[in-house]
DNA sequence: CCAAAAGTGTTGCACCTACACCCATGC
DNA sequence: GCATGGGTGTAGGTGCAACACTTTTGG
């Protein structure tokens, strides 16, 4: 720790001491589709690591909070606004950015792929990758994904946050294919269909999605004010899942 | 944001922008005694806020994870290696602190107070506050344990953290009590008895506690490589937790 | 009429709650 | 022997897993 580097006349107050670290933002953006739950990845076109696939992140600036800083970025690279955004975690190994010690902030975003796919910028060179294969990342940037993966897991097995991934409407069986692919499980059919009707969190429209089958299958949506009312409650949103990491 | 400021000749590879933010680590240090929950709180000993109680905190420092850094902060207060330690979340109000900018990344712990009761160190006049009467806080600290209580109460519904707050060996009279302080409830006898000891986490040991009643109570002491094997279970330690905040 | 997906019914088991009841012992 | 906290028993209820079943409709 130096005393010397950053004691400045200029400043009125400061603590005589206090290294130079930076503060970094990272996002780990799940989308979810037909093939599975996904994770967005943009190109780094600066050194280190130039052309490798990585996180969208960026530094945080002197005038905002990391959550703002975390919105500016998400809107950056995909002009969406009104994202579940949640902090995860700070990664603080001292190596692991090579040009100098920067710390980050990591926040995982969920987001419906198909509300946003025409509005993810392409100058990042942004794509979007199976969770189950995903390329070599910059830095540290895997362990970040494989975290958010664990958080994830943990975080919808008992709050209703599953729900961000899907379209306004959706049937139920589409919904239950989701936790299918968070949770790595089969649900049963018809007890899932119960638990997640007795949560009270959906709302029958009665028009029917008949694109999967003959008989068609009623849309539902959201109730938004149970869902704020439940969002801090336990709710054990799966069956069976005693082993999750968090 | 300003590119000039530190861009050093001295220096091979800069970012060519990234402001003065410092990091700083404030850590949460539970207790519990005959008295209930409590929290360890410092006198401030530089301005501003000299005087003030305040969480114990530092400056991350460069060759150091926050981690790290958190024990660091730990063993120079209480002088104690060896304790629960969780990072919570990062303070970032652009505000929060008059000096400078400087974010504030908090960790939880939990310890025993009576292990500990002599080791506090006295330079920094270290002293246990109950969590429901707390005095005015430094900053934005009355937030940060506010949160942690928070969390805490979310964490124990779930995992077996809560004998971190009690000696190695104890009577399920005690959890038990210690689990009405967390939860803020009166947990029934027999059930809470038969609960704990179906998660298969005490190993009985064949001596009494006679210091609080005639009869006198087994003590029990946590099963080391169960704990570890169930750390990350679910275990529904509490019944009637539909309301927890996380 | 048949395949395929939506949606319903039912049964048994495991667990949990509430509360009553014994047990051991110092005074 | 009785008060006190430790510890056990149990009946009723709830919820959930498993899996069989019915419904709807396009081809």
């Amino acid at each position: 720790m130096t005393n010397l580097q950053f004691s400045s006349p200029t400043s009125t107050y400061r603590y005589t001491h206090g290294d130079r670290i930076l503060v970094a933002i990272d996002c780990i953006v799940f989308g979810y589709d037909e093939n599975g739950l996904q994770s967005l990845l943009v190109k780094r076109h600066i050194e280190p690591g130039k052309g490798q696939w990585a996180l969208m992140g960026g530094l945080l600036e002197e005038k905002e909070t990391l959550d703002q800083a975390a919105k500016r970025i998400l809107v950056k690279l995909t002009g969406m606004t009104d994202v579940y955004l949640e902090e995860l975690k700070v990664f603080s190994d001292v190596t692991r950015d090579p040009v100098e010690r920067t710390i980050s902030v990591t926040y995982f975003a969920l987001i419906n792929i198909h509300n946003y796919e025409h509005q993810i910028t392409h100058e990042y060179e942004a794509r979007w990758f199976s969770i189950s294969h995903l390329p070599d990342l910059l830095f540290d940037h895997k362990q970040m994904v494989d975290y958010a993966k664990a958080k994830l897991k943990y975080k919808a097995a008992l709050h209703p946050i599953g729900f961000e991934l899907l379209p306004k409407k959706f049937t139920l069986t589409q919904l239950r294919l989701l936790y299918d692919a968070i949770f790595e499980t089969q649900l049963d059919k018809g007890n899932f269909r119960r638990m997640i009707l007795a949560s009270g969190l959906l709302v029958k429209l009665w028009e029917k999605d008949r694109s999967s089958s003959k008989k068609g299958a009623y849309f539902y949506q959201l109730d938004e004010a149970r869902y704020r009312e439940k969002f801090t409650s336990f709710l054990n949103l799966t069956p069976n899942s005693k082993e999750l990491i968090g």
